[in-house]
DNA sequence: AGTATGAATGAACGAACATTCATTAATGGA
DNA sequence: TCCATTAATGAATGTTCGTTCATTCATACT
């Protein structure tokens, strides 16, 4: 978007404005066009030019406040995951969520919402989850992301579960399996968008809930 | 070790007896190390250059085989998929598989089974995913694969629905679930090896089919 | 045995990559 | 107002990539 105010001439250098902005300032917006550059480009076409054009910077700064490609794409993961646990501790905190039934609820809304779903997060996701069997940087990121998520919704199975009588149910295993089925609905929206919908991932997963904790879910 | 009746020398140029082989057969040789070059390296460090070495072959047969990188590492996600979908149908064709409990079973078994969970394969069906929001190519092999694993599980479903008379159930719903609750699995036995083994996931999977149909799996 | 065929090789090449760093200019304190 | 400090820039660098193709040699046919 050029600016106005500015001499008329066909092809100038365009001599760009410097602007001076903080550490973390400049972090934040070198790790949007990141995210932006492996949605739109995937991982392996993102170079260091595409991510610092996108952030409408120099070539230069990247490595100036991330030291190196590797750790600029380490700390992007780090930075996804981190939004997305944030987002899953504030509904399973239940603050102001009354019941149990609608802490489910607002679980499967929170997952299958707008921030979440969007391609850009979820492209993220799965680029580094091809990579994580030969990194074991992404490894870790990743797979102690889950972990954590999954002794969060397990500690809330246990508690619908104390709730509603319910026997013979593993709170444990149920989780796994409710995050597996979130996890495979996400590649489905990603992979196949014509053959699956956010409202028809929403009904499939609820239908699992329900069969579960069929008096919490209706 | 340096073979003996060589003449005297410290680093021989050890030249390679020249091998010919057909072309289908070199083309399997190829995608073969791709697979595992991607396994081991990922896709986005997979060169030319290693799936050669890999190979055992020079640098230049991949191009006379298969024109370009990106043609080969096609023809690697169509290999892969092609294999998982002829395994499927072999097993849904139900040829002297005697019931449809029977048949649930070895589904399961097949898709937790070692051909279709080893690393290998896991690895390379993620590292195109990931690349699949920003390649259509990618994106049409993998969602069609997917179709048609759908429709094959949904043609399943919908029979056992009406043999064991269960009603309130949607085939469609339950297959799509199924088949995400299967990627997620996948996507934790390579992500998270640790926090999920094949013995649990299949437990998790099987707990899924029994609460769709309790009277089909024990 | 001699020869024609084309599969296989790997040195060479230009393009594209991440990274460096001398230079530039915005900022805040003197 | 001037200067010291330091963020920001982008041309330059060395490396590595995919691809090409002249050459080599295994094979099958005469």
């Amino acid at each position: 978007m050029p600016t106005a105010s500015q001499p008329a001439s066909d092809l100038p250098p365009e001599k760009k404005r410097r602007e001076i902005r903080s550490r973390s300032e400049r972090r934040q917006q070198l790790i949007d066009a990141t995210i932006r550059c492996i949605a739109q480009h995937g991982l392996s076409a993102t170079t260091m030019q595409l991510v610092t054009r996108e952030a409408g910077l120099s070539l230069g700064i990247a490595n100036l406040h991330f030291q190196s490609k590797e750790n600029l794409l380490t700390e992007t993961l780090r930075h996804v995951t981190r939004e997305y646990n944030e987002g899953l501790l504030g509904i399973l905190s239940n603050e102001g969520c009354p019941t149990l039934a609608a802490t489910l609820a607002q679980l499967i809304d929170f997952q299958l919402s707008r921030g979440v779903t969007q391609r850009q997060k979820m492209a993220v996701w799965f680029a580094y989850y091809g990579e994580a069997g030969a990194r074991p940087v992404y490894q870790r990121i990743c797979s102690s992301s889950d972990r954590l998520a999954e002794k969060r919704i397990e500690t809330l199975f246990a508690d619908v579960i104390v709730e509603g009588g319910y026997s013979g149910r593993n709170a444990r295993d149920l989780a796994t399996g409710y995050l597996a089925l979130m996890d495979g609905l996400w590649r489905g929206l990603l992979v196949a968008p014509r053959d699956l919908n956010k409202t028809r991932a929403k009904t499939v997963a609820k239908a699992y809930l329900q069969q579960a904790f069929p008096k919490h879910v209706t």
